[in-house]
Order: C-alpha cells, then structure tokens, then sequence
RNA sequence: GCGCCUGUAGCUCAGUCGGAUAGAGCACCCGCCUUCUAAGCGGGUUGUCGCAGGUUCGAUUCCUGCCAGGCGCGCCA
C-alpha cells in the first residue's frame, strides 16, 4: 500500500500533468516531486519547491507556476489549505481527520509498518567484522558489529534478501603463528618473535591442554598443528559466543579454507583469465587491476608458488557473485580503505558493474574516554578493549545504540562515563523512557476498562497542534527505512527514533491521555489511546532495526 | 608524492537528491510534578557552516584550488 506521502507526491505530479495537458503549463513532466516536512509548522504539514524547478524551462516566472499548481489541488479530497510562499514554494495544509486515518494503518500493520519494497527481488551479501579467529574481538570490530548487523536489518526491511557473512581468515602465516604461540606457552616456553601476546593466550593455552589430553606429547609437527587447529576451534567459538550475546547473528560464516579446499581460487583465477586480464611477470601470476582505476597491478601467484591474500580476496568475491548475490557488500576498517580501489576493479576484471554489485563501506576508528581520559588502545601495552567488557560496562543497548548513532565515515568518541549515565546525554534512554511511558498509559487505561479496539476511533477527535505533529512524524518512518537502506546509513533510524521520542513527550505533557478523577471516558481518550498505541509500535519497530531493546518498564 | 575520510555553537555531533530564519544534546540561566513514568516538558543565551573562487532564482550541501587533522599506499596477513 502506497504511504499517504506518496500517494500526495502522485496527486501533485497528476496534477501537474493535467496542468500541460490543459497548456497552462508546458512540460517535460517531472519524473518525481518530492515533498518535504518544513521545518517551520506555519508552512503546513507538507512543502515542495517543485514550482521552482519547472520554472526556469518554461520560461514563468516561479510564482506563477505555483499558483497554477496551487489551483490544480485545491479541491482534493483531504487538502485543506494550499498555499503559495516565498519564492513559489506550494505549502500543503491536509485535513486533520484524514492524517490521523494513519493510526489505523499502523495499528492494524504492527511489526510491518514501515517495511517496504525498494529493494526487493534484490540478493545482498553484507559482509561484517571478519576478524582473524587468533583472538578476541575488540572495539574495532564492535563498530562494525552494531552498524553491519543493523544495515542488515534495515536492508531486510527495505525488502531485500540478505545474507549476514563473517569471513574467517583461518589460513596463513598469521594462524601459524597463532598456533605456535599458545603452543609456547603451554610447553612453558618463549613465545615466538611477531606472535600472540596476552592473557588469553595463556587461557587458551590451559584451555586446549584440558581437552586434548595427552598433546603435549605429540610429535613436534603433529603437536604444532594439533595445537593451531585446537586453538582456533576455541577462539571461534568464543567470537561466535560474544557476537550473539551482542545480538548480532551471521547466516554464514565462511571459511578462507573452504575457499582453497574447493579449488576456488584457481577457478576463479580461470574466470578472471577467460575475461582476459591475467598476465604473468617475474615468475609470478598477476591481476591487471590497473586497467580498472587501480594504482598498481596486484599479484595473485608469487614467483615461489604461494597464492597471496588478494588470491583469497578475489576468489572470494567471484564465489559470492555465483552463489548469486546481487550486491556485496563490504564494510571494512579506515585502515582498509586502500582496499577499495582494488575490490572494485576485481569486479570490474570479472566482467561485473563495479559501481552497482560491489559496495564497500568505510569505517572511521572509534576513540575511547574513560574518566575524562582518552584511553589509549594498543596491543603491545594490552590495553585492548574487547567486545565483552564493553558489554560488561555499559550493556548492550547502550552499546549498540551509541555506535549505531553516528554515520559510520566520521570518527567518533565513545564516552563511557556518558553511557553508564540514565540522562539525556544518553539517547538510548531518551527513546526507550518514550516507549516505557506509553506502556505505562496503556497498562493504566486497561485497568479503567478503556475501549482500544479500532473499531472505536474516530479521527475527527485529534484535531490538537502536538497531535498532528506526532502524526507527521509517524508518517515519516516508511521514508526513513527507504532512505537508511539506500544510502546504508542505519543511523538515519536511531535520529528518526529520537526525533519522535520527542514528539511524543511534548505531546504527553499537553495532551492529556487519560480522563482525570471522576472525568468519564470519551471518543477522544480512545483516540489519543490508540495514538499512543501506534507511537508505541513505530518505536518498537525503530529499536527493533536496532537491534536494541523496547522495554515495557523502566 | 598519490589516494580516502574529516573540518558546522564553549564540548559531543545531526543536517538524502541544492531550498524558506542552519539544528539536537551537554554546559549556563528561568519556569513546570495534590491525578497517565520529571530518565519528562516549556522558555532564554550561543555560529565568519575551515579559507578563497565558481556554477544559479537560491550553496553548509555541487565543482576547483588552498589550509588543518586522521588514515592508507608490500610478491605482509
């Protein structure tokens, strides 16, 4: 069902259409109009500058052309004021009663209100995180946890089918060395130059002795692996563990190995060299990436025979077109973004449209402050944050929220003192007190008896200025999934969530819900009721993209 | 040197395809709980949107150059 915004935007546009055909205006018949919310409420509930921009071809004057627009829409069913300001903006007044048919909508929609069909029929692969499984994930991984878990979400929502990918490094010098080093360590012995340092590996290291009786004993080859092989198993299981903890779920974790066991990489070697950009040099196999905007060639094959990590990488990227996803999405490190240039002309090497199936996304670091302190995160000093004590600190909601908050190509400051804080300064509260409140009047209207069917609403009954404003913003949430889920920006829901916690506060303090003392119940309890119910769900769903709870109490 | 990101109020930051008087929270001042959750609401104070040009009815937004900060440029993984 078409939103009510978009069924104004096609009543303009047939408008507009009538008006060429009519020769009051000439065309081309613009292919959208789009309406905004003005944020001055005495420009209406709706605005578009339309007039504006058809104008200046038809050679009027703007405020003409608006005024013939205006005259085309008086009249429609549901418009109660259209007038012309300023420049030739048309400001549209809609009639009470039939804004607040939305309430309807919503409650009778539930959890699919707001969902939408822009991205439908399209397969996404949305590949998140992907850390080595050598250790425990840490703040830099987190980010990416909340922002990708929830772009997934919000892409689900936008109607796209998506598949959540972790991808495993689990081959290479660096599991090696990972192996070696809860080795050492377990034999008592001096872990090796460049490899893992920290308590965990000690935990590891007790961990992986308790369930292999007997390892130590191994054969110096046989153990060395036994131990890698061991460790990693854990250490997986432990991200695995974390991430759901954190409420983010994969479809698909994906070995680097299986990639290599399959034979993938030379398949997609095969692929790469049939569309003719393979080239051998030096002794080793080459990819001419440079034919696609990339600042050097990249090597696939070195002159000793081993694949590099772009073999991985590439091969990686031609498996998840043929398992037949559209789009790959990738979200990687500010220290990656070197990396861009690369992805997209593999993509272009194998024959695809870089700028419609790959989309890598960057993401800023994320600084820590603790106790008014910036604090400093490095390996070596194990200063590291991870995941879980986040968690432990401030919860996850708080967590995920703040994260989600910012867009993802800005640095951003994680106070932590903030987030401990139930204040203002901690939006996640704000949004949730909003939900906590209206259940708390609905709990209290069902204990009076009160009618909440929709049978019982009568529209006509919210006719208030902070009504009508919580109406527009309800009406704005199927806009905000669209555009979060185009420009994969999640944190376009977490602003929209605030700015409508706060509709809904001013609306509680001048509007009264319930009837008072020995005041009876009437048509306008059970209005503003079922408004709250609908506030109440569209909260709901927000948080839900989030991945952050809607609590019934605080 | 080349490339990516950033620069908006005292602080932390919003601001999709160019739109009307550039916003929010914090901080500071003043009001609002004898009835639905005050983790709330209302009011006041705060700006050369890094700088300079360009495009046009209109630029914080688009283009060019410059300045400042962060990050990256392996036959490493």
């Amino acid at each position: 069902m078409p939103s009510q915004i978009e069924q104004l935007e096609a009543i303009i546009k047939e408008a507009i259409s009538r008006g060429i055909q009519a020769k009051s205006l000439s065309g081309p018949l613009p292919d959208s109009i789009k309406l905004e919310r003005p944020k001055d409420r005495t420009h209406g509930d709706y605005a578009t500058s339309i007039a504006l921009q058809i104008s200046k071809p038809m050679g009027k004057n703007p405020r003409e052309v608006a005024q013939i627009i205006a005259d085309l829409l008086t009249g429609i069913e549901g418009m109660s004021k259209v007038e012309i300001a300023g420049p030739g903006f048309i400001n549209l007044t809609l009639n009470r009663a039939s804004q607040a048919q939305l309430v309807e909508t919503i409650v009778a929609a539930k959890d699919v209100f707001g969902k939408g069909t822009s991205l439908a029929g399209i397969k996404i692969n949305l590949e998140f995180i992907s850390a080595n499984p050598t250790g425990p994930l840490h703040l830099g991984h987190t980010r990416w946890a909340a922002v990708g878990d929830s772009l997934g979400r919000v892409l689900t929502a936008a109607g796209a089918q998506v598949t959540r990918e972790f991808y495993i490094n689990d081959r290479g010098n660096q599991m090696d060395l990972f192996g070696q080093s809860v080795e050492a360590v377990a034999l008592g012995q001096a872990v090796p130059e460049n490899g893992y340092q920290g308590d965990y590996i000690k935990d590891l290291a007790v961990e992986v002795v308790k369930d292999n009786p007997g390892i130590k004993d191994l054969a110096p080859h046989e153990r060395t692996q036994t131990f890698r092989e061991a460790a990693y198993k854990v250490q997986l299981k432990d991200q695995q563990r974390v991430l759901e903890t954190f409420n983010t779920h994969f479809d698909v974790w994906f070995s680097e190995r299986s990639l290599h066991d399959q034979g993938a990489v030379e398949h997609g070697v095969e692929k790469l060299r049939k569309q003719g950009h393979v080239f051998e040099s030096e002794g080793a196999i080459w990819l001419r990436t440079t034919d696609f905007g990339d600042d050097k060639d990249r090597v696939i094959t070195k002159a000793n025979g081993e694949l590099t990590y772009f073999a991985s990488d590439t091969a990686y990227y031609i498996n998840k077109r043929e398992r037949g996803f559209d789009i790959c999405i990738y979200m990687l490190g500010a220290d990656h973004h070197g990396y861009i240039n690369r992805l997209r002309a593999t993509a272009a090497c194998a024959g695809d449209n870089p700028d419609y199936n790959i989309d890598v996304l960057i993401g800023q670091l994320v600084k820590i402050m603790e106790g008014g302190q910036e604090v400093k995160l490095s390996k070596r000093a194990g200063t590291i944050i991870t995941l879980d004590e986040l968690v432990e600190k401030v919860g996850v909601d708080a967590a995920r929220y703040t994260l989600i908050r910012y867009p993802v190509d800005t640095p951003m400051v994680m106070d932590i003192d903030v987030l401990k804080r139930n204040t203002n300064e901690n939006p996640v509260y704000y949004v949730q007190y909003a939900h906590a409140r209206i259940a708390a009047v609905l709990r209290n209207a069902a204990e009076l008896g009160a009618p909440m069917e929709l049978k019982n609403f009568d529209p006509t009954q919210l006719t208030h200025d902070r009504e009508n404003e919580l109406l527009g913003a309800l009406a704005e949430f199927p806009r905000v999934i669209e555009s979060a889920a185009e420009l994969r920006e999640p944190h376009r829901v977490a602003r929209y969530l605030e700015e409508l916690a706060g509709t809904y506060h001013g609306f509680y303090n001048d509007c009264r819900v319930l009837p008072m003392g020995e005041e009876k119940l009437t048509a306008i309890h059970t209005a503003r009721l079922l408004l709250c119910t609908a506030t109440k769900q569209v909260l709901k769903n927000g948080l839900d993209l989030l991945g952050v709870s809607a609590p019934e109490r605080m």
